[in-house]
DNA sequence: GTTAGCATGTAAGGAGTTACATGATTTT
DNA sequence: AAAATCATGTAACTCCTTACATGCTAAC
């Protein structure tokens, strides 16, 4: 029971919730699902997957479908689908951590309402916390920072701020019932028009 | 040489080279120095700095100075210097990743303005070469995507789009040849005012 | 005089990466 | 038939945290 990254835990079950896959489709899945633009790599996945299984939580299958090669499909077993919801209703701290709160946003639609907002709820206050701790430290050592240092800690104060407003925004749509998204914007794809250049 | 951390030696380099201090003080520094919210644990801290008073870039002296407790003051060696100097005028990938970049921002007024814009102009292909790909990524695979999933990948790319015009922004300054935070911005102060609620 | 905070360290382990090893399938 | 890419895995290593162990000093 090592513990294996619980934030990765809760996507792999998510994902194959939805639909059974392989490792390798799976991966892909798992980068994109988060902003995780950091590469997510065979030697977390596969053993993640491998304790999945020892756990009981996954069904291994050596995949009987298309040519006959040699892929494992991943499937959730029951076991596996309470232990999703379980993390899907957990609104404690480990919800709100910098690794957890993304994946657990992800899979929100799984979430009610209650739950969604204890979980945002949360994430402000801890974000909060740490803001206020940043100001103080700052107020009581201005003294010998030059433009630079001043100026990174000045975006990362804004950064935070700004997070904190998206927090509120998202805590407010969801009291009033809404699904975030409705109002004003068109939800992603403003910018995806220019720019489709394929250097791969 | 295990290469303990580049982005903690240069730390550890940069804000000795100010001032000598012991390892609980500049434990302090360290966190308030980039927006560490996250504790830096002595469990990191005295094994790194015995590693770099093995490597020579350190001197470690029992303080004769207020109290005589046991307390040992760090202070650079001429070694220590160069290899703060060296680490200063690094421009490389290394200098901007994720876990460097903040580092070699905090200490930017040590580099000369060519290195400076270097290290901004590589971070920002970084972090467009990130996005170009997630935008790809987002337009592939559109269908079956809920409010949630949607909103956080809206997030996630706004987030990244900042931060690219903020670097951009460094960049036209830094080539008109003045320092940040000088023209329009009042730099860092501008909140402090309100909310100083005191709920610990 | 005892609690709080200063100060230094070590041991064990968690969560991941990189590099390697291997082979099947598809594309050129 | 060669190259790319799909696909699965392991071993070694990195960087960090938690929990422990120790003792000194300041404040109440």
């Amino acid at each position: 029971m090592t513990r294996r990254g619980a934030a990765l835990e809760m996507a792999v079950l998510g994902l194959l919730h939805d639909a059974p896959m392989h490792g390798y489709e799976l991966r892909k899945q798992l980068i994109v699902l988060l902003g995780w633009g950091r590469v997510l790599s065979y030697g977390t996945l596969y053993p993640a997957l491998k304790e999945l299984v020892a756990g009981g939580f996954l069904d291994a299958d050596p995949a009987p479908g298309s040519t006959g090669r040699n892929r494992i499909v991943y499937a959730l077993t029951a076991a596996g689908k309470e232990r999703f919801r379980e993390l899907v209703d957990e609104t404690g701290p480990s919800s709100w951590d910098d690794d957890n709160f993304g994946v657990h946003f992800a899979f929100f639609a799984r979430a009610d309402s209650q739950t969604r907002v204890r979980i945002l709820e949360g994430r402000r206050s801890r974000l909060e916390e740490r803001l206020e701790r940043f100001r103080t430290s700052l107020v009581r050592s201005r003294e010998r920072r030059d433009a630079y240092t001043l100026e990174l800690q000045r975006h990362g104060l804004e950064s935070a701020e700004r997070e904190v407003r998206w927090l509120t925004e998202l805590i407010d749509t969801e009291r009033a019932g809404a699904a975030p998204g409705s109002s004003t914007r068109q939800a992603a794809t403003t910018h995806t028009s220019t720019t489709t250049k394929e250097t791969t």
